[in-house]
DNA sequence: CGGTGCGTTGACTTCGATCAAGAGATGTGG
DNA sequence: CCACATCTCTTGATCGAAGTCAACGCACCG
């Protein structure tokens, strides 16, 4: 609710709990003002642009593309619905700031998250390529979106194909991530998973510059955590409090430490590798060798 | 050991199993001759063929072009690498006949199976863009894949956008596996989880023609079943009983009979719509429209 | 005929779910 | 600014699902 917004029409308010109780709450947005939207462009981009330097070459003729696509900013509470199952929409959604999730909901009520989002991580790009979304979006936190016209996007990538590979290699990027979780889930424990899924998190946000070395904000609740590790609430819990008293991690004002990082990635069988990222992430010519195989496709 | 196939050099030969004790055994494969390679070539694409155009309209043009791809046929026993991790080939391997799986080795040995592969999947389609693999492909039964330049898949897509987005959608549709297995493994319980894979596989085999309407040959390894759902072998041994006594399914010689379809899909919470099948195989006004959508791309 | 892979069974253990309840936070409305 | 409701985290007790260990039968095969 801060000065810099102001309520407006809302599109993305739906509620994600099983057993919702909250009151409404409309969702805040920008102006859909087109040039006030335009100018705002490159920073409501700019945790995407980043991601994608990370993997990749942009030319400047890109990166100035990207920065002058025009989007539209929306304010979303946390635990909301940013896109639902089995809708196809004609705009594609960002994150700007926040955590969000993809989920699926259960017969029993159960819910399942399947991916979490972080700061430039699309929701739907490829969505109307399959027709319905198989799953749903929400919102972990307060999250800062940032909604993009399918068809402006779609100008810029076939004018920008460095772009569109870039956004396909991201894709790849998620694929791995679902993989990774897979094992996970399957042949970790509890707590080597969860250890696992929070160094996923602290690499993920350090290239999008919203991590330290050793530290991020974590503001994601034991619950949404059970959801996205098949575990109940209470031995999330659980597996917290050991991992904290084996001084694996330190979770203080919603901030997680972590004390040394070699102990957690090896508790937790943690290798980079599946994340792609170049060893050296400002090693030009390895960003050159990534943006000229991407060409060839 | 077929009379059609006869032993020459041996790509794909390493072992699975980690307390591998089989003896070494040659793969087998076709003559490289190019003139009977390109002869064969549209029978050891088409499950792909069929595949695609289950999903996407393929005009002749596009239909001879990769029929007319030339292809090195090889004969793989089971349990045996396809592609090792860490690795970066120049060819795209095509399941022909067969299963094949992704997987990870874990630290403790334990082996995790994050995706089957059916006749007309590729393992390693977009491995390029990400550098190295980060997780290895091999067979589960003797497979024949169908081995492919990237050079030449490349000249191809170049020449057929449309192909390059039917591929394109197949690896979206591998993501919507994903996930779903995800779904599964998080919040299914053994017997469910467990009955949704066979669901899967069934709907799966019948896109390329390998299933009837309730049946289908399945010569997987309890053993294998086991690590794609993350369970012990004992395990899922209790499971499949389980599954048999309440006569959801039946077992014998190797072939999966499905007695009542409708109550295994309501018993596994099973609902085809991740795997982004038209509702109606044939229905063409339905390929148009996603041929349509995908080319915007 | 003995090895080996695969399926099966039984006994026991452990991990994680469930149920229940309480303690801090946090936030909202009056 | 207080009072109340609701999250969120936490703890204890108990139950059930799945893992582990060990052994055996059967089919296949050299």
């Amino acid at each position: 609710m801060s000065d810099r917004f102001w309520s407006l029409s809302t599109r993305v308010e739906t509620c994600t709990r099983r057993l919702c109780t909250r009151a409404y709450f409309g969702s805040m947005e920008f102006s859909k003002n087109p040039a006030q939207a335009r100018v705002l462009g490159g920073q409501m981009l700019s945790p995407l642009i980043q991601k994608i330097e990370t993997r990749f070459h942009l030319s400047d003729y890109d990166r100035k593309a990207l920065h002058q696509l025009s989007a539209r900013l929306v304010r979303v509470m946390a635990h909301r619905d940013l896109i639902e199952e089995g809708k196809a929409s004609d705009h594609i959604t960002f994150i700007r700031s926040g955590f969000a999730c993809r989920y699926r909901i259960l017969p029993d009520g159960g819910r399942a998250i399947i991916a979490y989002l972080v700061p430039g991580d699309t929701c739907d790009l490829y969505a109307p390529l399959l027709g319905r979304m198989d799953h749903a979006v929400a919102t972990v936190t307060r999250c800062d979106v940032a909604v993009v016209s399918r068809q402006d996007l779609g100008m810029l990538t076939s004018d920008h194909p460095a772009i569109a590979g870039a956004l396909h290699i991201t894709d790849l990027v998620d694929e791995a991530i679902s993989r990774e979780w897979l094992v996970s889930m399957g042949r970790r424990s509890a707590e080597k998973q969860i250890a696992h899924l929070l160094c996923e998190l602290l690499a993920r946000l350090q290239v999008v510059g919203l991590a330290t070395s050793d530290s991020y904000e974590f503001p994601i609740t034991q619950a949404d955590l059970a959801d996205a590790a098949g575990l109940s609430v209470v031995h999330t819990n659980r597996v917290l409090q050991t991992l904290r008293a084996e001084g694996l991690i330190v979770l203080r004002n919603k901030t997680l430490f972590v004390p040394d990082l070699n102990r957690l990635h090896t508790f937790s069988d943690f290798d980079t590798r599946y994340l792609h990222l170049p060893q050296n992430l400002y090693s030009a010519e390895r960003r050159r060798i990534i943006s000229g195989v991407a060409r060839l496709q």
